[in-house]
DNA sequence: TGTACATCAGTGAACGCGCGTTCACTGATGTAC
DNA sequence: TGTACATCAGTGAACGCGCGTTCACTGATGTAC
């Protein structure tokens, strides 16, 4: 008896889909994407290397859905993090923890693009999710006296919701930045040498936003 | 004759370092490190692949030479920059000029790390210098109050000279990571899709220190 | 200035490796009557 | 329930490639008498 719509057949390549991903992570985090070699990960699997190009056309496929994946990972984290905990602070916690969680698969997003290489139009707007999140998160702040770079966002904006004002996205904006600055710094080692707790640098950045 | 100190030979050789070197740089430019190829470069430069090993013993000496290299070069810059312009404005701006120029360059020291790498110590020793410079920016300037993270980095400062306050080594730190938040996102191409521009958004960050 | 020798840059062949990818084929699994 | 057929996952051989690196050797360059 067939499953209804999701044959056994179905089912198993979708398991073995998930399966390479997993091992395709594994070798990331271990060595970096520019070691992910789709035959490493079939003897991983164990089948042939040939055998992986029934679920995936090509390496660069497989890439492009792992970085899919992730963005898909991170924004929903993100948003689960600001529908229950509901503020800032929230956010960039969860955003941290994700981060730590597979500091390669944060790279893989955010850290040294591979030139020539140009992710397709679904990842860009999985991207945007994450900036939507902060500027709804910012909304519910009290405003904050304009800068001059508010007025350059008045006149380019149209990758941000009419409904928030340009200030709101400045701040989400240069949360982002922030956030960014401190967390791959500290992902990448560069805090290493220095023995301060990078937990407690990232706390300090977030509390500049608190203060209203 | 010999030229005193400097035969013929041993200065042919340093010229034909150097001039590996800048198709190594060439390389990285266009395709990132991952794809640098000592073959490659041979071709390019004009010999076989094999006379490489008489200037660099492996890859990775050639690799960490050229981090070396960008390194000293971003030290310099950031040093020439305090020195005539003096003020942390002239300093930011050196930077993002010196990371504009070659991306690929700042991606080396600041992007990704490859796992399982680990610089030598003399380059961190390098990068040291630009931290040096900014904290002797930051000590000319009149004192902000201090945060929770200052009283941290009072029992956590072997890293740095203890003439310098903790919120001076706060502030130098924290303008780092901002400045590098900045910088990696638009030179990673995260903002392309918005339409700002990028160097307003850099000053405006770098006001935030101004504005004491 | 001329010859004899040592130094050394660069070559070409070779080794072994792992890569991505194609192709023709086998054997198992599910489907239809 | 049993048989006949279509589907499809996976294999193994093969292709061509470029990589880093070693080695024995050639030919030019500089040095010493």
């Amino acid at each position: 008896m067939a499953a209804g719509g999701t044959g056994s057949r179905e089912r198993y390549r979708t398991q073995v889909r998930a399966e390479i991903k997993q091992y395709a992570w594994e070798q990331i985090g271990t060595a970096g994407v520019s070691a992910l070699s789709l035959n490493a990960i079939a003897k991983r699997v164990g089948m042939s290397g040939p055998a992986l190009y029934g679920y995936f056309a090509n390496r660069d496929e497989l890439i492009t859905e792992l970085i899919r994946d992730a963005y898909r990972s991170l924004a929903d984290a993100v948003r689960a993090a600001y529908d229950t905990g509901g503020d800032i602070a929230a956010v960039a916690q969860a955003i941290r923890a994700w981060a730590l969680a597979d500091p390669q698969r944060y790279f893989l997003l955010y850290g040294t693009p591979v030139p020539g290489y140009h992710a397709p139009e679904d990842t860009t707007a999985i991207s945007n999710e994450v900036m939507t999140v902060l500027i709804a998160a910012f909304t519910a702040l009290s405003p904050e006296t304009a800068t001059p770079f508010d007025s350059h966002l008045e006149t380019h904006r149209h990758w941000a919701p009419d409904a928030a004002t340009p200030t709101t996205l400045r701040r989400a904006l240069t949360f982002w930045t922030r956030l960014h600055g401190v967390l791959s710094l500290e992902l990448a080692g560069h805090f290493t040498g220095m023995g301060f707790d990078p937990a407690l640098l990232f706390a300090e950045e977030l509390s500049a936003f608190r203060a209203d």
